[in-house]
DNA sequence: TGACATACCTAGAAATACAAGGTATATTAT
DNA sequence: ATAATATACCTTGTATTTCTAGGTATGTCA
């Protein structure tokens, strides 16, 4: 009955993962459900077209490399505009959750300040 | 070109507003844009589908009555469900805001303690 | 009287995330 | 050896959510 969707903020956390390394896809959903205690656990469908989406946009770039098991592995880098971007979504995220608590802290009946 | 959604966890916030007093439909746009310092600006297209929702579903129920101008409003209530359902999203809230946030921090570079 | 704010509503479009598949290789268990 | 699982990439279609863009009507103010 109750549908959930836990995915929201998405671009802001792909771009987050790759702020501190290259990572290639199957390993940003792992790392996102390790550090986020398993709240993320971000589906393929979600995650591969946006990576494809930030690709052509110019927000990373995208190269082949071999695992040491012999596996071809797609890594994504964060480009300079990627960085940019980042910086601004982190903002925007840091307004949202603080309306959303002026909201809740309203209404818990405390003042705004 | 860029197009924005503003609004995520809607029912949150909706809920969040009829805990404090009974509201009709109209005023809890312009109490969450003052609230959210203009964060949050909920469409009329957004509110009252939920509205409508909720009511069905026993979240809220809904009274009319007449304003001192003569106009009519339809006031929503939150009931015992309403509030029991606000306690757990307010949980979920916090338990999403947080998960971001120690995504956040570990791209930062420091330690998810 | 004409514009604007108030106050309710809905249908259709756009965006987003997920479900559910498909392909292929490497590892581990039986 | 072989079967199952994990790794690793991908796409199509569906469901959900929000917005756009209207419509209706009353009250207030210039």
């Amino acid at each position: 009955m109750e549908k959930r969707k836990v995915m929201e903020h998405t671009g802001l956390l792909v771009l987050s993962l790759l702020a501190g390394e290259d990572m290639y896809g199957y390993q940003m959903i792992v790392e996102l459900a390790r550090r986020s205690d398993h709240t993320f656990d971000m589906k393929e469908g979600t995650l591969y077209p946006i990576l494809h989406g930030m690709e052509k946009d110019g927000t990373v770039e995208a190269y082949m490399q071999e695992a040491s098991t012999g596996r071809m592995r797609k890594y994504y880098h964060l480009t300079k505009k990627g960085a940019e971007r980042l910086r601004a979504e982190e903002t925007a995220w840091q307004t949202y959750a603080g309306a959303v608590n002026a909201v809740l802290r309203f209404g818990a009946g405390l003042s705004p300040a």
